[in-house]
DNA sequence: TTCTAATCGAGACGGTACGTCCCGTCTTGCC
DNA sequence: GGCAAGACGGGACGTACCGTCTCGATTAGAA
């Protein structure tokens, strides 16, 4: 029966919508450990095979899925450092505030830790954009004098949010907004110091 | 029959001690997620009633056996804010450095943000001592005169090692010791700031 | 773009060529058990739908396709009992001799008990036909004198090669030339005390 | 830990009935390839690991089991051959009225003829045993002079009850207490022409 | 010293989930 | 319409661990 490839089977979309749906839902249930493929394709209402077919393995299907939910905001466009600093810390600090995805960043964190294939992938969806954009932020200052021209670019990357990260993912305590005033200003002193 | 209440039996300590190296040499051999009870007990030549006598789960074993790695160095001896703050980030560096401790310590937060006892028990093993050998460099420094007596303390405690941890456990990128230098000053800048 | 309503269409035969063939191939590598649709369609260079457009199920098909190897021989054609019975049995032989075939032989048997429409199919296609020769024997063998005008004539169905089928699909014996002497005889035998 | 091999751990056996009891209910319901290790373990209540520790197979299992049922009855105690041969005779025509054995006899053949391991179960734990007891019959009316010495005892050992397995389990058909009659006097007068 | 009860290694237990395979059906786009 | 391709929901496969339970066989503290 040797016929010229005929026609296509795609996958469908609503499948995948259906799927992504339900790993949300299930990581806000218990976590990314917790997330089990058999109980994202029951409430997906799909079989497993479905989902395997679009990702590999389930750290791919949940790294993917999170992709979508770290999105971030456009480049800054404020006319000083402390606005552009605030508006970045805000958003991360919004984040931070959604509920279960300081516990899924850092399972994410630990995972990519140990896989590579899951590092590579968040870097490039998250890691990447989020350090351009904070860079574009310390440029601007550089370009308005605000920060020295010899400044670590690097180790800017480190210090913008890291203290909110670790407020709320190690120390499990909250963020409040006069805390977010604080730590702005202390940022600012800091990159003005590196 | 009826007879007194007679002896008792207490948990061997070679036993525990067989577990707790175990659980270290399975750590480093996949990390905290490959750690399986049944590989522990087997490595260790142990029943596996013989952990859940002393451990009601899997996370209390292993948070329990990091809790003595993470051991931290005593007071700060040094005579100004800058040598006290360099010894503490320096100690925390030293664990960032350890092969597997990043991921566990990752780990931990995550299931430590979902599960209220395991972080109880983080915080008084680990999180309460280190805030208070920090709280104690910054009192120093005060008392001092080095920083400013109205400082706030809750917000001290996020700034000292968050760029580390932010460096390793989230940008997945390595820290060297002309990083910490560049650290210490950017810290020491941003808690005058506060 | 309105066409007229176009010729219906169907089954086009070298497809369904393609499927038997696949079918018997697939039964050679591996047995009735082995069969699987996804293998045949496949094989013979089809889309699964086209199978079942033509067969209702796995059985179905198998059970059809095998229809075309059971063929047997015609009516009998000799001048004794003795004659005509060998005919019939080493026909019956020849079958039993063909590879897999008496594994796919139990195989519909078994679900035939189970499954009352494969039941009447293989009746209607196998079992009858193979039984109205068998009665032809017997009838001209009586008309001939050779058996009694009161035999049984159903219970005459069950000896014929019964025997032979024992042999090979229940003792997993091997049935030789000698043998279907041997048989020939002893039902001849029967037949007369019947 | 080393220590000399302490206490041990058995397969329990109420456990190992309820599994064994299972396979029979599973197999009166949807016959040997309906079969499935899931159902079996469900309606025994029971982890599948239970039933894999004891058994390699669904094979093993299912035919390990089988042999219970098909047990048969002691040896020969009549006076003359067609006592014994009824006896004999008898008995598996009651193995064939019990419900769902000739299907899963039916299965079993196929399977066996399919697979050395099982094939081999089967005949030493059912064929070997029934081919003694109908030889013990065999030689007995030889000894008596009701059959010629120089008799095929092999082929003998096809034709005792070949019949009433053709009749029930390939022809679908019933065996009425008349019929045995009938059969028990053709395969004597069969045998008698061996 | 004897008794007795908790501990020990071993591993079976009921479960849950893994990732793969195939079932029989459905969908897409070409012919 | 039939067709090849193959995605779909479903369900079973055999394996690996989970945390619990059950065995006899040590221990060792209390009597």
């Amino acid at each position: 029966m040797s016929r010229p490839p005929a026609g296509a089977a795609v996958h469908r979309a609503d499948v995948t919508e259906a799927i992504r749906a339900a790993v949300l839902q299930e990581l806000a249930t218990g976590g990314y450990a917790r997330v089990s493929m058999e109980a994202v394709a029951r409430r997906a209402g799909v079989g497993k095979a479905a989902i395997y077919r679009r990702w590999p393995s389930k750290l791919a299907l949940i790294g993917d899925v999170i992709g979508d939910v770290l999105v971030q905001p456009g480049p800054p466009t404020g006319h000083d450092l402390q606005t552009d600093l605030r508006s970045l810390m805000e958003s991360f600090a919004g984040l931070l505030a959604t509920p279960d995805l300081p516990a899924i960043m850092a399972d994410l964190a630990s995972e990519a830790l140990r896989n590579g294939d899951l590092s590579e992938r968040i870097t490039a969806t998250v890691g990447t954009p989020f350090g351009q954009r904070t860079l574009e932020v310390v440029d601007r200052a550089v370009a308005r004098g605000e920060l020295s021209a010899d400044l670590h670019r690097e180790a800017a990357l480190d210090l913008t949010v890291s203290c909110l990260y670790w407020r709320v993912v190690v120390r499990r305590s909250t963020l409040e907004p006069a805390d977010l005033d604080r730590f702005v200003a202390t940022v600012t002193a800091g990159l003005k110091a590196l």
